[in-house]
DNA sequence: CTTGGCACTCGGGAACAGCGAGTGCCAGGG
DNA sequence: CCCTGGCACTCGCTGTTCCCGAGTGCCAAG
């Protein structure tokens, strides 16, 4: 039904599309691709092929194009992912290595990555859920305000200022410091609720109700606070890109942290690429497009999802090798620092 | 010259073409302002503004469209500012009173003003050149690594991981920390260098060489890293507005940091609105529209701006009422917090 | 099963005409 | 002196028509 002749056309038809943004016809696949065949036997299996979905005329009488369902085809099965070249692997370490906290290397990221593609970028701040706390920091303001730091072992660093319900000094500050450094020190976060649950109890009577509020704030805002940080770059590559329709959907999907957040939540194994095409995004303003997305971490645990979002009709081979690349250096970069 | 019912034509011209987008001619002119003249006076008025390169025609025999400079005579004499409903203002008030730090302060910020003028919307970081030291932390995370963190008086923190030459202790951190703050503590950043210029020498022959490093990073990446972060929102209204040619420069201009910057940057007196029209632009990429900006701070102080990106054909009275009185809320906000 | 041939379809560009909004100019009137 | 109505003119826009050619589906022969 589907023998390797009918899957060679499908994979030409795919990389003509790609490459000259016109619908494909029969003679141009027969000069351009050797298969051995003539027109008359490309135009049958292209019969075949619409027949089962994977491509489609736009218009009665003009070549064809591929469908969702014949690029899903093509990238599980007709493809491999092209490794990028000595050069772009040699800009990308320079690159990020200049990068001197998690916002920059984030930010460098996310530029990186767009222009590598020429395509929209989406890189997700590493989760604070999957890290571990590193330290946490009092810093008395004033009497009865301090402000609450908190680092985490990928260099992020939340920072918060509570108003403490008891003025007080630097000494119990101090304490205070020591003893929840001491239980949370190297604690993931996802279990710094279990950790801290009998805090007060260890403490002396007056410390009490300031640990109270320094540890409901640490819980409420800090752990709790899911809604992971998302940027993204490039949109001025979608204008150049010519779908013009629907350019206004995707600008506004972009700036939905929501809609960015289910694009990338969906994870699968860390290093794993995950292609989303067309009309399987989550988003109806993203038909249309595609998304090529990848965690990254430091070591083995994924921390984060980065990715691109791009015209179905892109380069996949391509633009998976470059997410592929840079998701595993930002992972070095990450373990490195 | 240039007399009251001129003056009057052109307002309305500016009016009708901003509402309707379509040049606009002396007889709709006559019908739908009461100029109290018949359309044939209208039309001598228009050759007259025209000759003086307020007004152009599209194409022979269309209606007229204001030039650069005619937005700028209408800006400058023939408007007022309107300030926002009441309603407005209290959706304003309680969508930024819920931010909990500075982060969210400036990302509410900057959606607010995008939905608010269904615009781009650009807002800077309160400047770190034009605050004041809240504290200084030195947070030990080896023996040779610690973490320094700058805490400002508008809430921004600003942190760094820093390799020493030489082991430290507990409490020789301690004491730098309690030296460092009591030099710096309310410091306007700008003075800073000035401050700690003969730090190292007061400090026991032990600390200096630790001393001078962590100044020397306060100095290079803390204080004189003038680059302040802008961040927008809105892009999709771009897409929106009809004027697609021009979108993939306009897009690239917001994605430069430099650009935005120096459309930001020439300020002029806190609270005194900035409108930048079409080639008064400084970058080439951003002819064709127009930028609405405004300082803000808390108190007195201009800490940073904001402002509004849009098509030169915008509605420049309610736009600049909204962007002052955004400028005014954060400024509340700002100072209260 | 493949191939060449052939009639058919239809999107898209070029050429063309008519409409109508808008203009500039001019002569007459307050 | 300025305003006004009238009038001829310009020219962009829209709808129509026509033609071309790329591409197809089908069929009969190898």
């Amino acid at each position: 039904m589907v023998d390797d002749r009918k899957l060679a056309v499908l994979r030409a038809i795919v990389e003509d599309y790609v490459s000259t943004n016109e619908p494909v016809g029969s003679k141009a696949l027969a000069d351009r691709h050797n298969l051995g065949v003539s027109p008359a036997t490309i135009r049958n299996d292209m019969a075949a092929l619409e027949e089962q979905g994977y491509i489609q005329q736009p218009h009665t009488s003009a070549g064809r194009v591929p469908t969702d369902k014949g690029y899903r085809l093509f990238v599980d099965r007709l493809s491999q992912v092209k490794p990028l070249t000595g050069a772009e692997r040699r800009a990308i370490e320079t690159f990020l290595a200049g990068a001197i906290d998690l916002d920059e290397i984030v930010t460098r990221t996310v530029r990186l990555l767009a222009q590598l593609t020429r395509q929209v970028a989406v890189v997700q701040y590493p989760s604070l859920t999957r890290s571990t706390v590193r330290h946490v920091e009092i810093v008395p303001l004033s009497e009865r305000r301090v402000m609450l730091v908190l680092i985490t072992n990928t260099g992020r660093v939340e920072q918060r200022v509570v108003e403490l319900p008891d003025a007080i000094g630097d000494d119990r500050v101090a304490h205070l410091r020591a003893v929840l450094n001491a239980s949370l020190d190297g604690c993931g976060l996802s279990n710094v609720p279990d950790r801290v649950a009998d805090l007060p109890d260890r403490l002396a009577a007056e410390d009490r109700p300031v640990a109270a509020t320094l540890l409901s704030v640490i819980l409420e805002s800090l752990v709790e606070r899911h809604e992971e940080k998302i940027v993204f770059a490039g949109a001025a590559n979608l204008a150049a890109a010519d779908f013009s329709v629907g350019l206004r959907d995707v600008l506004e999907a972009l700036e939905e942290q929501v809609v960015l957040m289910r694009l990338l939540g969906e994870t699968g194994d860390l290093s794993e690429l995950t292609v989303r095409i067309g009309s399987e995004n989550p988003y109806t303003g993203l038909r249309g497009t595609s998304f090529v997305a990848a965690g990254y971490g430091a070591g083995d645990k994924e921390l984060a999802r980065l990715g691109v979002l791009g015209p179905t009709r892109m380069d996949y081979p391509v633009t998976m090798g470059a997410v592929r690349a840079v998701a595993r250096y930002v992972g070095q970069i990450l373990a490195g620092s």
